[in-house]
RNA sequence: GGGCGAUUAACUCAGCGGUAGAGUGCGUCCCCUACAAGGACGAGGUCGGGGGUUCGAAUCCCUCAUCGCCCA
């Protein structure tokens, strides 16, 4: 195989991946009885496309995934989509109004829902391609959607039995009113925007006393007609004698009471609060304490109903301004100021949400909770990073009663159905009309209009996609999973879901096996790089696809993971994606260059590697080093650790050191080329598999070529291919590592003198080291021809003690000098400035150690070893400090 | 209002009790048959401020400041 200079995801990542597909690597082997390892996907909105906390979140799922599949394990990760209700029918909706000029109300529901589902089948899918061009390792032949119908079974399997357990009523509550959608929303799909509104001071007379008025600060004057009450502190003072009266509400007349409340904040507004139980989450309670009214004021399309008096019929923008206009004539506005407050907006219609008091469907949550909250204290469940799991506990032993119903057309209907008196029932199979009530016996004449909040289907993904409630293969194979990430603004409304759903619904295993995922991995959220949070409005957003588009997914996976240290947010910008195109171009050009010794080595390749050759012992210890490094990381979900140790392998010791030292020894005829190709095959081979997690593309690429080169046949696609470990790898040398950093030190110190004079890089020279240590002679000694060359000297004398030739330069590095004969007129004037600096280091860090020294308490407190190391540390700076002190005078 | 997190080189971030690190950027030099999307070398930090614990603090505790996120 031909390989381009440079590396060109885009000629291969789609082959690749149809190769992937074909063989069938993603699907666990059915037949197989290994250990299991279970990835859910957090299923995207149908309507979703892949933005960076996709990309980020589908790399990291995919890194384990295939590290736990080359592990040997059975790995399953399950792929598809959420409905995505409210998302989907506003996308729809929208689209038929602007295409048809039709509402769906007139094209009707059946209808409607039918369009719903012509569109899904066009453009649901994208998400999932767009998954697929990252490279995810998912088993797509087990996609599942929400909505499907083996999912709607789940739904009224777990709904039926919720009933039947008395968890689920019906009620009138306060929820999220989308006046534009009608229909409650949850509070995740509302988003609270700080916005410059007004606070109008409303004064309001006192029954009984002319004259006399109270004012209460609102930003939503047109809510006063709902006031069932004005509550104010009771220390304060100013309202002290007000307590137990009553104000008149303006337009309506109405007598309300003033009530003393401790937990009124004086310093705002004026004091006294107003109080609207049918349209404010706090109020509500706070009227629920005193038992005020609820009174509804409005319509659900926003307009108000006759409660408005007046201003019944007016949208709600309209009635605020007439009221405030009204108001103004009467003398009741005392001002209005300018105020920086949140408002609710609907994510979907963006429209301002209204609470509203409206008749739905509750789940009973308290009873969910227990065995969730149980899941963290006993161990069952792991968040990571840890803290989240305080965030996922506070939630859970608050927990309110979770509002499942919708008013909308598009998501499983709720299954209750109605005889004539309007006695619902839950029922797992359609009850016809006429058809008897299985309870009152009378005939069933309808079935409940709502429709189940999403997350109705979303909490039973882990189980649901395996068959439940059917005790399928599947289920019993692969419930529960083990790893679980997702985005923390999900921990709740998802992630806490879905283990009261594993709990509850999965009694046929005993409790330590409900739990859904063992570790909830809570990723980075992606920020612009300006630290502010990506999304769609504010137009910041770095489209993954593009990114994959001009950089390759290799490059975008491993620039994430780079970059994205664990639970710590991430900011991204464009270029940051270099850092992963130079890699993979990087990893590219290390593997032509041993493609292209390779050639014609097959024979010698099989004899087994027995390195004796320093660098050969050397980079096979690195190879040990790394890989129980990146195995580590990888255990633990340290996927930067992972990154950048392979990083670090890969591009400072295998590159710089380990391909430069071999290319003398590749040459026909030298003695230790064939152990030099079988340790580059090897070390290659290696690195490639432990690079595959994060740049699956080019190693599968690359992992064929070298194979072609070798005139092996891959025993499987690297995909499938075992993790490096065990007997594969050889052991740490430590002997070769020290000996491997004598030779770099003289390299660098001849490097060194080189830049920091004018002799270039190319001109051969001749080196005389002074070394007094017999350890470093030994080294140099019989690495001599390596110095050479990678030093680029015609010769190099080693002593015990050489004395510095005349008009020469000079190397020092820890241990030893090098001396560098130039003959006359090179300036050293640079390299004696550099060894002032490094002498004047040097003495500080001495001051500091043997203040540390002289320090009792330090050696009576300290652990021997670092004493220890202390001294030795002392003693090689003086003698670094010393060698450049000699030298420095001769420089001049 | 409650909670969480961040603050380390010009930038983005590692390090989290015992010599301050990386990548990018910057400067100088180098196209030698893996790679100029490259190589070599170098400059550059009183680890946000202030207290405390400790023989020893970027690292642990307290406090303040600034920025960000979540919840109410």
């Amino acid at each position: 195989m031909e390989l381009d200079s440079r590396y060109d995801p885009h000629a291969h990542e789609a082959a690749i991946y149809q190769a992937w597909l074909a063989s069938g690597a993603f699907t666990p082997d059915a037949a197989a009885q290994r250990e299991r390892f279970v990835i859910m996907i957090p299923p995207p909105n149908v309507t979703g496309v892949l933005h960076m906390g996709h990309a980020l979140n589908g790399t990291l799922q995919d890194i384990v995934i295939r590290y736990q599949r080359m592990l040997g394990k059975d790995a399953l990760w399950l792929p598809g989509t959420d409905h995505a209700g409210i998302a989907t029918q506003a996308v729809v909706e929208k689209k038929l109004y602007a295409e048809e000029q039709k509402t769906r109300q007139a094209l009707g529901r059946e209808a409607f829902v039918a369009r719903i589902w012509e569109w899904k089948e066009l453009h649901g899918s994208k998400i999932l391609e767009q998954y697929r061009a990252l490279g995810s390792s998912c088993d797509w032949t087990r996609t599942r959607f929400t909505l499907e119908p083996q999912m709607t079974r789940a739904v009224r399997e777990s709904f039926v039995r919720l009933w039947e357990k008395g968890l689920i009523y019906r009620g009138a509550r306060l929820v999220n009113w989308d006046c534009v959608l009608e229909t409650a929303v949850s509070d995740d799909e509302v988003e609270m925007v700080q916005t410059r509104g007004k606070l109008a001071y409303l004064r309001y007379p006192i029954a009984g006393q002319p004259g006399r008025t109270i004012t209460v600060a609102t930003t939503r004057p047109e809510t006063m007609l709902g006031d069932t009450g004005i509550v104010v502190n009771p220390a304060d003072e100013r309202y002290t004698d007000l307590i137990g009266q009553f104000a008149v509400v303006p337009f309506v007349e109405r007598r309300i009471p003033i009530l003393a409340d401790e937990t009124v904040e004086s310093s705002f507004g004026t004091g006294a609060v107003k109080v609207t139980p049918g349209h404010d989450p706090a109020d509500y309670e706070r009227g629920a304490r005193f038992k005020l009214p609820v009174l509804n004021i409005l319509e659900k399309n926003g307009t108000l109903n006759k409660e408005g008096g007046p201003f019944a019929g007016l949208p709600r923008e309209k009635a605020r301004a007439a009221i405030l206009k009204q108001l103004e004539e009467l003398g009741l506005l005392e001002k209005v100021a300018d105020y920086v407050h949140n408002v609710p907006i609907s994510d979907r219609s963006k429209s301002p949400i209204e609470p509203l008091v409206s008749e739905q469907w509750f789940v009973k949550m308290r009873p969910l909770a227990v065995p969730a909250i149980a899941a963290v204290k006993n161990g069952a469940l792991t968040f990571k990073p840890e803290r989240w799991t305080k965030v996922y506990l506070d939630w859970l032993e608050n927990v309110q009663d979770w509002c499942i119903s919708r008013q909308l057309w598009w998501g499983h209907r709720i299954p209750v159905f109605y005889d004539a008196d309007g006695v619902g029932v839950a029922a797992r199979e359609d009850l016809a009309i006429g058809s008897p009530h299985p309870v009152t016996k009378k005939p069933i004449v309808r079935q409940d209009e709502d429709v189940l909040d999403t997350w109705a289907s979303s909490w039973l993904w882990p189980f649901a996609t395996l068959g439940w409630p059917d005790k399928t293969a599947d289920l019993a194979r692969f419930y529960p999973t083990q790893f679980l990430s997702t985005a923390r603004e999900i921990i709740y409304l998802w992630v806490a879901r879905m283990v009261m759903a594993g709990y509850e619904l999965l009694d046929h295993l005993p409790m330590e096996q409900r739990c859904p995922f063992s570790t909830c991995y809570v990723h980075a959220t992606v920020l612009d790089g300006k630290g502010k949070r990506m999304s769609k409005s504010a137009g910041n957003g770095i489209d993954p696809l593009d990114m994959i588009q001009k950089y390759g997914a290799d490059a975008v996976r491993l620039s994430l993971v780079l970059l994205t240290r664990e639970g710590q947010d991430v900011k991204l910008s464009e270029d940051k994606f270099e850092m992963g195109r130079r890699f993979t171009n990087k990893v590219w050009n290390a593997a032509r260059f041993v493609f292209g010794h390779l050639a014609g080595a097959g024979a010698e390749l099989a004899a087994p590697l027995e390195p004796t050759v320093l660098e050969d012992r050397w980079i096979l210890s690195r190879l040990a080093a790394v890989q129980a490094e990146v195995s580590t990381a990888l255990d633990g979900y340290k996927f930067n650790d992972a990154a950048s140790a392979l990083y670090r392998f890969v591009w400072n010791d295998f590159c710089d050191w380990y391909l430069e030292l071999s290319k003398s020894r590749l040459v026909e005829g030298e003695p230790t080329r064939a152990d030099a190709r079988r340790t580059l095959y090897a070390v290659l081979d290696a690195t490639l598999r432990l690079l595959h997690p994060v740049t699956p593309f080019q190693t599968e690429i690359l992992w064929k070529a070298l194979h072609e080169v070798a005139g092996r046949t891959p025993p499987a696609m690297l995909v499938r291919t075992p993790w490096p470990q065990g007997a594969a790898l050889r052991a740490r040398d430590a002997e070769a590592e020290r000996e491997m950093g004598v030779l770099q030190e003289l390299v660098r110190a001849v490097r060194n003198v080189r830049a920091l004079t004018t002799i270039g890089e190319r001109k051969s020279l001749r080196a005389v080291v002074s070394a007094p240590r017999a350890s470093d002679r030994a080294v140099l000694s019989s690495s001599a021809a390596r110095a050479r060359a990678l030093a680029v000297l015609s010769e190099l004398e080693v002593h015990e003690r050489a004395e510095r030739p005349p008009a020469s330069a000079v190397g020092v590095a820890a241990g030893f000098e090098v001396f560098i004969p130039l003959g006359d007129g090179v300036d050293l004037g640079e390299l004696a400035a550099t060894f002032e600096r490094r002498a004047d280091k040097l003495q500080k860090a001495l001051a500091v150690v043997d203040l540390k020294l002289a320090n009792e308490g330090f050696l009576r407190g300290a652990d021997p070893e670092i004493i220890e190391a202390e001294r030795e540390r002392r003693a090689e700076s003086a003698r670094e400090l010393e060698l450049l002190q000699r030298n420095l005078a001769g420089l001049k």
